[in-house]
DNA sequence: TTGGTATTGACAATCATTTTCAATAACACC
DNA sequence: GGTGTTATTGAAAATGATTGTCAATACCAA
């Protein structure tokens, strides 16, 4: 396997992505960073961000308009709220969720489970 | 505004739809009606969809792949464990899970909300 | 049965994302 | 500080799902 290098094309991308809570589509990070004067290709972006979700820094989610959208994953683990139609994010949380996840995936055998909750819906500003 | 006429591929798209609790992409279902030798055009499928979406008779949600899923809108419905190597599926109940999402869309404002909850894990064969 | 028009379907167009590949730049090692 | 290896970049082409176009067809009210 290949050893990751360090360039200041993926640092932008993901120090972008880390001054926001809010969900990004690999245009926009494109747009801004191009905006701020440095010049870079949205297929390095796009290849920085995979790196991320790759790495589980970077979470990634495909909204109704076909934009898959960037957010750097919360410390902990919360659901989300998402709004089809401007992506507005609400997070929350789910008491007791995780106890009946752990107990449905031990009763099929299954190990190693990750979970994955989320709500899509349009927000009242959108309605 | 026109009035809607009835046809034989409108209806085999609903037929089909409504004979299923799984999600199907568009690609599926015309794959699966032409198998039945019936004859229609993928772009006939695709306007049958944003039909009965448009109508609100069946729901929507865009997956990890690119590709869209229908779904007969249904009351209730079930959840997936997914083994990550042999793809063995596994439905699931949560009861009470739809009642709490109620809760948290009203709660937030959100109208037309519908989840998607799906766990990842490696099933017991393939540990 | 017939006329108006909604619908169909083959094909082209669109749009986000991925792949390709030659040129460039990081970095381990001297 | 140089140097060679090779990961990375970026422009352009390719991909794949979905949508638009438009002439031919089929539904259905009268």
């Amino acid at each position: 396997m290949s050893v990751k290098r360090n360039t200041w094309q993926k640092q932008a991308v993901l120090d972008l992505l880390g001054s926001t809570q809010e969900f990004l589509s690999a245009q926009q990070l494109h747009q801004r960073i191009v905006a701020k004067g440095k010049k870079l290709g949205l297929t390095t972006v796009y290849r920085a961000l995979t790196e991320l979700v790759d790495q589980g820094v970077a979470d990634s989610l495909l909204l109704a308009d076909g934009e898959a959208r960037y957010r750097i994953c919360a410390p902990e683990h919360h659901h989300h709220l998402i709004c089809n139609t401007c992506g507005k994010t609400v997070e929350f949380d789910l008491p007791g969720f995780e106890e009946q996840i752990e107990q449905i995936a031990k009763k099929q055998g299954f190990s190693g489970v990750s979970h994955q909750v989320e709500l899509h819906g349009t927000c009242s500003r959108c309605r």
